[in-house]
RNA sequence: GGGGAGUUACCGAAGCGGUCAAACGGGGCAGACUGUAAAUCUGCUGGCUCUGCCUUCGCAGGUUCGAAUCCUGCACUCCCCA
């Protein structure tokens, strides 16, 4: 099967400039290509991810992948699918972000590769000595004022009357598509890069830069988009309550990041694993079988996180996140170190207590919830226990008159708190 | 300025002299069921040194053996008439 192939049958494939002959085109010869990365935060989150992987499957099927990071365009901001004026971010948050992006780009691209070695780049590096009248001399004068008002990202944002909630438009994002444009032009001069792949947001964008190729240098690139990542409810993906799904470890732990792909949607689980995953095409079919035949069973949610997790966070991180997962859902707790247990319950509240508590006699189950914060008040305490619903490293423990001792330490000095089915918090005995 | 209604626990809302820590609903917390879903069902839901004690019914006083319930004053909210 052909790339291009591959990432049709995927879903992958949005819109390209050259349906007809764009399968031969990549097969001819190794080709280069870009995608941009927005610099918006210092990490990258589930969104980036297919623009990422996208990358990453050509340079698996032996391309040229370059990532765009856009300290430049960062500066403007992409008006693309957005319904406000954005905020601008200061030079020095930029700069920040620009290297976070950076690092974690080395886990999905291999910037070493003798043959066809990723390149990183920052789109100010060529941007940032523009004066802004060599600027509207030599890429302005290409644009149409006419087209780049037929374009989406901008007609939505100028819509009057129907459109009530249309924010209007500031002149500098109404100037980023050619900052954009002439990253492309740019790229193909200096690295023969004559691909752009984006989000079907991007389109308009994509489309700028091959227009103004054709206007500067009269050579012909191509542009092709993937589709938004979204669920069958219409709602993007990798959003939870408590903000995105990102990327960096220190933001959402590998055992987050695995819950959250365990958690898909039956509807969304085929989905995410032709977009996001590189299993084959048996692989993923099989698990569409097994998911209509034993929907209870989650295989589809299991290998997608497992992929996702191994993918993201390697296989030491996706072994813990494993190993929490199982503990978080009732495995009893044993024979673990503190260190083990620390890294498994990171995200979970801990409170020191004297060790000394342990001996004499005097710390009850009713006191350690209360203490751990899982109880507010002794009676809300007693109440829980009485119901059943206190646990000491997921054992049940009956009576309130219970006493603690270090014989209930899971490890050196953890003690393992549950309330209820998933509220958990450690006592650490020091 | 005149007349009326109200202020109850996390929220809404009963209670109108003792049996009221206060009905009922929501929420919350546990349990069962279950696919780490949704729905459903059950129990609990002021605090504590817990067969009892302490603090709560806008605030402050008073009547009474006894008040969330009656009286007086104060504060705030709402409605009607000017």
């Amino acid at each position: 099967m052909t790339l291009f192939s591959d990432l049709r049958w995927r879903g992958l494939i949005h819109q390209t400039t050259n349906d007809e002959g764009i399968d031969a085109w990549l097969a001819e010869k190794q080709r280069t290509l870009y995608a941009g990365f927005d610099p918006t935060a210092s990490s990258l989150h589930v969104g980036s991810l297919m623009g990422l992987l996208m990358l990453r499957r050509f340079q698996q099927a032996g391309h040229r992948p370059i990532a765009v990071v856009g300290g430049a365009t960062g500066m403007i901001g992409d008006p693309s699918g957005k319904s406000d004026e954005r905020n601008l971010l200061s030079k020095e948050q930029l700069q920040e972000n620009v290297e976070g992006l950076g690092k974690q780009m080395a886990r999905f691209l291999d910037f070493d590769d003798s043959k066809n070695p990723a390149l990183l780049v920052n789109n100010f590096d060529w941007t940032g000595n523009w004066t802004y009248l060599d600027f509207l001399r030599d890429i302005g004068k290409n644009f149409p004022v006419n087209v780049m008002l037929a374009k989406d990202s901008v007609k939505s944002r100028l819509g009057r009357g129907e459109d009530a909630g249309s924010a209007g438009m500031s002149y500098t994002e109404f100037s980023y598509m050619l900052l954009q444009a002439y990253d492309f032009v740019h790229l193909s001069n200096e690295y023969g890069c004559e691909l752009q792949a984006g989000g079907s947001d991007q389109w308009g964008n994509i489309t700028a830069g091959i227009d103004l190729a054709r206007r500067m240098r009269g050579t012909q690139l191509y542009g092709l988009t993937w589709p938004l990542l979204t669920k069958s409810d219409g709602t993007k993906m990798g959003k939870t309550e408590s903000g995105a799904v990102w990327l960096d470890a220190e933001r959402t732990s590998p055992y987050q990041f695995y819950q959250y792909w365990i958690n898909v949607d039956d509807a969304d689980a085929g989905n995410c694993l032709r977009l996001l995953t590189e299993l084959s095409q048996d692989v993923i079919e099989l698990l569409d079988i097994a998911r209509v035949n034993d929907p209870g069973k989650r295989e589809s949610q299991r290998r997608l996180a497992e992929e996702l997790t191994r993918l993201v966070h390697g296989e030491v991180a996706l072994a813990t996140a494993q190993k929490a997962t199982e503990i978080f859902f009732g495995a009893e707790i044993a024979d673990l170190s503190d260190a083990q247990l620390t890294e498994i319950f990171a995200d979970v509240p801990s409170k020191s207590l004297s060790r000394s508590r342990l001996g004499d006699g005097t710390l009850t189950i009713v006191d350690a919830l209360v203490e751990s914060g899982l109880s507010k008040t002794k009676g809300e305490a007693r109440r829980t226990v009485e119901q059943g619903g206190a646990y000491i490293n997921n054992r049940r423990i009956e009576g309130i008159d219970a006493l603690l001792s270090t014989e209930y330490l899971a490890s050196e000095s953890v003690m393992v708190l549950r309330s209820g089915k998933k509220k958990y918090a450690l006592l650490r005995f020091e």
